[in-house]
DNA sequence: TTTTTTCAATGATTTCTATCATATTTTTCG
DNA sequence: CGAAAAATATGATAGAAATCATTGAAAAAA
């Protein structure tokens, strides 16, 4: 195991508390959640949970990534966001008092926390400000989604992939000055997945962006070298 | 003025309550929300509120018919949903404490009630239950949109159409046997824009559908005839 | 009512994107 | 390491849907 951090560090000694939904919490509270928490997840590939299940409690990533996606009926996967550091998953369900709507899956190795049901829902029910926190992020993630519909139906693959590369540019980009390498690995795929086109779409595309010298690719990785030239392309009108 | 009911009725004895969120509030809840309250508009094509405009308060629709909608850059619709009786509208962006991610607009003569923000926002932090029920309304309303969106990337303009059919006839359905006529006046363009495509193709499948006996046509008026039929329509493997 | 405007319907054409086919490269695994 | 499998790349083709153009019908305004 190349954890080399204790596998189940308190949330209050956690580093990424700051950068999650938890900074909301007092110093007390974070302890009691961290007294029923679980470190449980790690390796590429593993699920966290399937659309359709019961949620039993939500996830809180302390490091790695996860994507959250839904099964099309053609089979396809349809790629709703990526999570990473501080990103809780699957509250919604469980606010919801509903199955997941979707599945979640890692796709680079990650420490995950799991916190119990009953833990999470008495630490908001009797912390208003945490509740009002939470409620604040569905209520973004209402808008989030409102404008990946419109840009789903209404924009072309070409200018949405341009701007999923602005993004994840922006959420994973290490910087090297003028170009952007995207510290993430993503098949083609799952790049389609993400966009929402077939996979040789993306791949043709790729090389067409690469040609016309807005990036670079080295195998999987994608380096960003004219953000102004995919910002143009993302747009409707530029 | 066509009103039937007085201009201000109170939430108390409003016909609507018990199909809205409001059924959670105990009576004298529901007074101090009614005291605040007024009753605004009633005109098709009236706006309610715009994208990009901050939040005073949200809509209580007591009657009629209100499409949300964003538009995107290429200046067509978006519709995200439609909402009617007992429907609260402009709470996500209260709760997101951001300006309103779309727009509203009257499609059938309503009558709307706008409760003023911080009357809302009292009775909310200090009815737990209300709170919960918004959360779920919050949280089962993603589950929504994530459906929408992986419909848009993954199915055909035909299969949304069949899809979309279905729901209205679901909502706005009155039956009349195997046949059952939506009783709602959409412009074809506003189905175009529910389901995320051109006026002229919504049109043509209209007219397929019609030939091929799912559907009847009276102007703007659409009858169901076949609910199997375009079920099977709307979904890949049928 | 008549005129004007808007909306619906339909055809022709073009563009975009998915699918199918195949080659090449990379990764996995025995 | 070398074979097998998976992923990427590229070409050819077909199909879906957008756009453009025109006509006809319905609704609104004069």
């Amino acid at each position: 195991m190349s954890n080399n951090q204790s596998p189940n560090t308190p949330c209050e000694l956690c580093a990424s508390r700051k950068f999650s939904l938890f900074s909301e919490l007092s110093e007390s509270q974070v302890c009691t959640i961290s007294d029923h928490k679980n470190l449980i997840s790690h390796r590429k590939g593993q699920i966290l949970y399937y659309e359709g299940t019961r949620p039993l409690g939500i996830f809180c990533i302390n490091g790695g990534v996860v994507k959250v996606y839904k099964t099309a009926s053609n089979g396809k996967e349809q790629i709703i966001h990526l999570s990473q550091k501080g990103d809780f998953l699957g509250y919604a369900a469980l606010l919801g008092e509903e199955n997941y709507t979707n599945s979640a899956m890692i796709i680079e190795d990650a420490k995950i926390c799991f916190i119990p049901r009953e833990s999470f829902l008495n630490t908001l029910f009797t912390n208003t400000m945490f509740f009002k926190r939470i409620t604040k992020a569905l209520s973004n993630e209402i808008g989030v989604m409102e404008e990946k519909l419109t840009d789903a139906t209404q924009k072309s693959i070409r200018e949405r992939l341009a701007y999923l590369l602005l993004q994840l540019a922006q959420s994973y980009g290490i910087d090297g000055g003028e170009s952007q390498r995207i510290d993430l690995v993503l098949s083609r795929e799952e790049i389609a997945g993400m966009v929402g086109t077939a996979t040789e779409s993306v791949i043709r595309l790729l090389s067409e962006f690469k040609k016309d010298n807005l990036i670079e690719l080295e195998g999987k990785r994608i380096i960003i070298k004219d953000k102004r030239g995919l910002a143009r392309l993302s747009d409707f009108y530029a």
